[in-house]
RNA sequence: GGUCCUAUGGUCAAGCGGCUAAGACGCAACCCUCUCAAGGUUGAAUCGCGGGUUCGAUUCCCGCUAGGAUCACCA
């Protein structure tokens, strides 16, 4: 046996498996031509990100719209910054944007022949390759200290040299396998690093299916791929992984693409063929002038939990998302009338490169139009269930009676044109407060906003002889018409021309006959028009208002 | 700083050698109107700069500039 058979076997005694092993147990898929495999491959480090979920949907558009699978795989072989959890959290967020999961980790369990889909447990696998690595002499062991890495840089720093464990300046890529099996048996601690053949003078072409052909030096860097706790890192994991598990296309974000040259070197040196990659664009932020990547401690909104808890249609974002992906969609939106991402057909080619900014302004929009289109008994169903863990107040108002709550919805919403007051569900609440007797009473206890230029009287008369007149069963044309000679009697002109040719001949005009119901009835100068409220709120409780308002002025 | 990516209105963008340079969001005005939310009409606003190539460049090439990403025993 030669030296570095030998040192790899002392490293790994307790690996007996080889590569040829590995590629029988996780042999191709069977997938019909075009169908392409991708994953989505998040750190269980927190609540799910934007730009996250962005990729997400990207890589399950690119398998679902060609046949393929998309799978999950999580990348926790960070323990340090692992939050426990999180990986549950994530699925169930990615479920809640209608990105379900057919393969991978699922929470409770995984599913799929090619697990496990957890890295953490996927450790052997990492330790055939590397053991075979070692024994080809294509990775060796170091067993440099922080501290001396840390010098290392600074050093490399003052000579202006490329910093990096590279070259001459990586001193364990010297050691001998009798020096380094010496070390080892004396018990120094290491990790495995990956011994590169790469020039960083020579320029490699990559392709990559967003971005075309791209330039980019070779790595020389002796990368670590495993390390002192056993598990390996990013660049070695997702080689092996995305190897044994027959991804086809790797989508991620565009802060990879540095290192891709790292990723195919590995994915050459192990013989292997490296799949597809697409780098997506970054979603941006603007702060003072500048763009940035979103980040998720600074930007509320580049947690999908800042979604989830206003209250945006699930529907909405993911809209807002695919326009970002594909500019064609919202053209696509417009012809179809519907806000489902998934009878869209997606193309990766119609990616724009440059990263885009967050824009609330655009979601805002889609979110009216997502949530205008829906019927009052969805939209009242969705906003409870959202209600029940964001905002106790409304749900109480629903709670008190769910058709009430519907019908209140539902006002102008049957229409070509529906009201379009929600953005969000967090919107609904302060537009239907004024609805129940309770609220009504609060909001009516202040100052009422009336015009100054009508005299309590005039009000009190008009509120009055409209209690009094007042013909519930006229449709709304008909009964605006009524409401008109109701003003009329009081002596409020009939329309705004009359009254601007001779003011001193009215107390008002209809307009503000109108405003006095209006404010009377809802303590508002704004909300919907006047019949639909008096529809919803009933004569006996319409009174009740009028007269307290009577009162309130005497 | 090295390397890579990117560059059309405030934002998202169409455009792929010849166009009055689409469209959407936002903004403004007007119309409609019982207010608001809508809806309708109109408008302001864009090819980063400098060189080439070409009869002709937003479009192709080269510089520059700007912005972004990345340079960990993090992913």
């Amino acid at each position: 046996m030669d030296a570095f058979k030998q040192l790899a076997e002392l490293i790994f005694p307790e690996i007996q498996e080889t590569i040829e092993d590995l590629e029988k147990q996780y042999p191709p898929r069977s997938l019909k031509e075009g169908a392409q495999v991708t994953r989505f491959a998040p750190s269980p480090t927190g609540f799910l990100h934007t730009g996250s979920l962005f990729t997400a949907m990207v890589a399950k558009k690119v398998a679902k719209d060609s046949g393929g699978v998309l799978f999950l795989r999580l990348e926790d072989t960070d323990t340090k910054r692992e939050i426990s959890g999180s990986g549950e959290q994530l699925i169930s967020q990615l479920a809640e944007f209608g990105i379900t999961i057919d393969e991978g980790y699922l929470g409770d369990r995984d599913i799929g022949q090619y697990g496990p889909y957890r890295q953490s447990k996927r450790a052997y696998i990492y330790k055939v390759v590397i053991k075979y690595l070692i024994s080809r002499n294509l990775a060796y062991p170091c067993f440099c200290s922080n501290e001396e890495l840390d010098a290392l840089r600074k050093t490399q720093e003052a000579q202006k040299v490329v910093p990096g464990y590279y070259g001459k300046y990586a001193v364990c890529r010297y050691l001998s396998p009798e020096e380094a099996t010496a070390k080892i048996k004396a018990g120094l601690p290491y990790v495995i690093r990956f011994r590169s053949a790469g020039d960083h003078l020579r320029k490699t072409l990559i392709n990559d299916l967003i971005r075309g052909d791209i330039n980019i030096a070779e790595n020389d860097i002796d990368i670590i791929i495993l390390k002192s706790d056993g598990l390996p890192t990013y660049h070695f994991a997702h080689v092996v992984d995305d190897h044994f598990m027959h991804t086809t296309i790797i989508t991620r974000g565009e802060e990879w693409i540095s290192s891709l040259p790292i990723h195919i070197e590995i994915f050459n040196a192990l013989n292997w063929r490296a799949p597809h990659y697409a780098h997506l664009p970054l979603i941006m932020k603007l702060e003072n002038g500048n763009k940035r990547k979103l980040s998720k401690r600074k930007d509320p909104e580049a947690a999908v939990s800042f979604f989830i808890e206003d209250g945006y249609p699930p529907r909405a974002v993911m809209a807002y998302l695919m326009s970002i992906a594909n500019s064609n969609f919202e053209e696509w939106t417009e012809q179809s009338n519907i806000y489902d991402i998934d009878k869209f057909t997606f193309n990766l080619d119609k990616m724009s490169l440059d990263g885009a900014l967050f824009d609330l302004d655009k979601l805002t929009y889609f979110s009216k139009e997502v949530i205008a289109r829906m019927s009052a008994n969805r939209l009242a169903s969705l906003s409870k269930k959202w209600a029940l863990n964001h905002a106790p107040e409304l749900l109480d108002l629903i709670n008190r009676s769910n058709d009430y709550y519907e019908q209140i919805l539902n006002i102008e919403r049957e229409k070509e044109n529906p009201r379009k007051d929600f953005a969000k569900y967090g919107d609904i609440y302060s537009h239907v407060r004024f609805f129940y007797h309770d609220h009504y009473l609060q909001l009516a206890s202040g100052d009422l906003p009336f015009n100054e230029r009508l005299k309590p009287e005039t009000i009190q008369h008009f509120l009055t002889a409209f209690i009094n007149e007042n013909n519930y069963g006229l449709d709304n044309d008909n009964w605006f018409s009524s409401l008109k000679e109701i003003a009329a009697k009081c002596g409020f002109a009939a329309s705004n021309k009359e009254y601007k040719s001779n003011p001193s001949n009215f107390v008002g005009h209809v307009g503000d006959a109108a405003e006095i119901l209006r404010i009377s009835l809802t303590a508002s100068k704004n909300s919907p028009n006047l019949w639909s409220i008096l529809q919803v709120l009933g004569r006996e409780e319409a009174d009740k208002r009028l007269q307290y308002v009577i009162e309130k002025l005497a």
